[in-house]
DNA sequence: AGTTAATTGGACAAAATTGTCCGATTTGAT
DNA sequence: ATCAAATCGGACAATTTTGTCCAATTAACT
């Protein structure tokens, strides 16, 4: 499954953009307690997606995080958790072999690579602002 | 992904499987050295494989692990990985959200949801027996 | 009977992930 | 200028996962 890390960056995520409005900041509480996470480390979080330039942050009073239109629209669910986690996420071996191919493949390579490609396909092609506005019919869900 | 242990259960399982004859029974350096696993984690591993009764044991001088061939045909791969992490396996929200529905789905629940289920059901309708037998082409890698 | 080879079970250790705390810095408002 | 509100960075702590070690037990062989 995917890391707690990266869950939180792509609620922090979700719930900024679904929330963005000019001149309107987040701070890390706002977040927090709109994602249900620990404040301290969705700061880590936080910080870690502005150095991805994913968001901007201002300091100092009356600052917090912003996110623009425009990254709300280009920034792919993939791209939120290689910034958290690494490369390693959309290729490994689900036996954890070094290296997944089809030249050397495991014994459940032919069943697991193809759904593994099924969902990075899915996570490229899916933005934030697809997310937020899904088709309108449910409203989602980021706390449980 | 898998957790390690999960993996080094597959691993030792299609090892043996792989391997088995009547009378014959490896022990936990065998496995270990097989599927490139620290020893007394995977004994570890076999002993919860044990008590899942997938495999059998035997103590003493000459003993070690078998499994029977209604195991190989049987035991589906599902069915390790719940063995060594429980149910949790097949049912959680990819953004960790207590409980993952249709009623009450988080953003990404209409990616991820359908594709889990595939997982599922292939590893469901997998078993050991599949996977050593993989229509022979290609002999499989356990090590790396 | 004694030795050897093996699993079993428990306690322990190391590493990775998750989470906390606090001082430094920056910015806006009084 | 001072104060309050906020991010930033670093060190630290807790938890989970991974991994090790060893004594106890069991079985085969001589
Ligand atoms: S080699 Fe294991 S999934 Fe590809
Ligand atoms: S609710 Fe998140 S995947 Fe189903």
């Amino acid at each position: 499954m995917l890391s707690k890390a990266s869950q939180y960056a792509i609620k922090s995520l979700l719930f900024i953009s679904a929330n963005q409005q000019v001149g309107v900041r987040f701070s890390v509480k706002d977040v927090a307690i709109a994602i249900d996470s620990p404040p301290a480390f969705t700061s880590k979080i936080l910080q870690q997606l502005v150095a991805a330039k994913i968001i901007t942050s201002v300091k100092g009073s009356g600052g917090g995080f912003e996110i623009s239109t425009s990254k709300i629209v280009s920034t792919k669910v993939i791209s939120i958790i290689k910034a958290i986690e690494g490369d390693h996420f959309s290729s490994g071996c689900f036996l954890g072999l070094p290296d997944c191919s089809e030249k050397n493949p495991c014994p459940v390579h032919k069943l697991y690579a193809p759904l593994r490609e099924k969902l990075n396909q899915g996570l490229y092609n899916v933005t934030l602002d697809d997310l937020i506005n899904n088709k309108g019919k449910q409203p989602f869900n980021l706390k449980g």
